[in-house]
DNA sequence: AATTTGTTTTACCAATTGGTAAAAACCCTA
DNA sequence: TAGGGTTTTTACCAATTGGTAAAACAAATT
């Protein structure tokens, strides 16, 4: 078995066109970028991003595979403070919203993906997405039976959690038509997660609880 | 002035093209379509479609200016109720959810024209939809100097709203991947309007209040 | 220095892209 | 039924698309 060897400058190169792509592919989804143009970004030719990268498609792969990575590593808060649900929630928010905020472009090279239908990475999704998801729905499902939080569909609250932490940055171009500013600042997502686990712990956390 | 006389096929095949033209968009977004796809999924040839709309942008901008009709003809659920917050929150959040599930194409080109930066149709949307918005934010604020509610943010609110309802439309192939279903049904659009409205009201409506 | 291995460039390719020009077919009314 | 306007088709076009083949170059190994 041979050693894999891969100099320098190769692993820059294709680090440095899967940056781009993803730039691309997060700006004009999978259709609306062409091989040139990200083998313009780096400047490179097009026929030697091609010999990093087989095809469109298997480029594509990778980037979306990067994707789910960070997205993932975002994911995982919950099961950190099994028995803490005020603190697991408002640091899973916290973190969900870090994502959108350090990495937009992943986010929505993701929503892009996930609008079009997953047609490429459903599979993968299914996969990975999924279960860890499943993980956190059986943590919120614990803490209910424990009578730590109320009764809530695990299911439904993710989706929510998702959608109005990535909503920061998949349409931060809305948003900061609405907040009147040319981009999003550090007090706009301090606002939003002031509000958001403020309406997440109101509806999860129990009556009596302070 | 000549009365603009309009055949019937013409108005027919017109409108047959916006509504293909609009799935595409939905599915692909701009640059992922080609006039040709339009033109074979309506079964009329690329020039015949060239007749009607001068360009591929020019057919873009009328789906997308349709769309905008759409999803404002959903945003004035506020104004309805000066009186009361709980009832007109309610509505507001169904009518939305409604959107998400009657015209989820619509949705999505929406979201695909936002997640790219709003290239074409920034200025449209600073025109029509931030002052429908600042409006709702208005009607918000007036309920809380009222003392009607709670002293919320009504723009990080409204994008809230936003976020957790069309999620179901621009996400329906993930929701449905975690709701372990083909497609989403009236029941899962009813338990998500029932999470949706249930956290709203706890954050917005006074403690004192039923 | 010669050879092998890894990388980049040059030269192509057929298909598709958005769009133009003009001819042909269609339809209504005088 | 002839004419005029409307709609569709035919015939193009240059540029771009994703991709292949092979030659040229560079870097390490013997």
């Amino acid at each position: 078995m041979k050693p894999v060897k891969v100099s320098i400058a190769r692993e820059k190169l294709e680090q440095d066109i899967l940056a781009a792509a993803k730039r691309l592919f997060a700006q004009r989804g999978f259709g609306g970028v062409s091989l040139d143009h990200v083998a313009k970004a780096v400047g490179a030719s097009k026929q030697n991003l091609l010999y990093y990268f087989p095809s469109k498609e298997a480029l594509y792969r990778r980037v979306l595979h990067g994707v789910l990575d960070v997205w993932l590593s975002y994911m995982d808060a919950l099961s950190q403070r099994p028995d803490d649900p005020e603190q697991a929630l408002r640091e899973y928010i916290a973190g969900k919203l870090r994502f959108s905020r350090e990495h937009p472009d992943d986010s929505r090279v993701y929503a892009n993906e996930v609008i079009s239908g997953a047609p490429i990475f459903a599979a993968e999704i299914a996969e990975r997405v999924i279960p860890a998801l499943q993980a956190d729905v059986a943590i919120f499902n614990r803490w209910a039976e424990r009578g730590l939080c109320r009764q809530v569909d695990g299911r439904h609250l993710m989706v929510l959690l998702w959608a109005s932490t990535q909503v920061y940055a998949d349409w931060s171009s809305q948003i900061s038509l609405v907040l009147g500013k040319q981009e999003l600042d550090e007090a706009d997502f301090a606002a939003a997660e002031s509000l958001i686990v403020d309406m997440v712990l109101r509806t999860v956390l129990l009556p009596g609880a302070a």
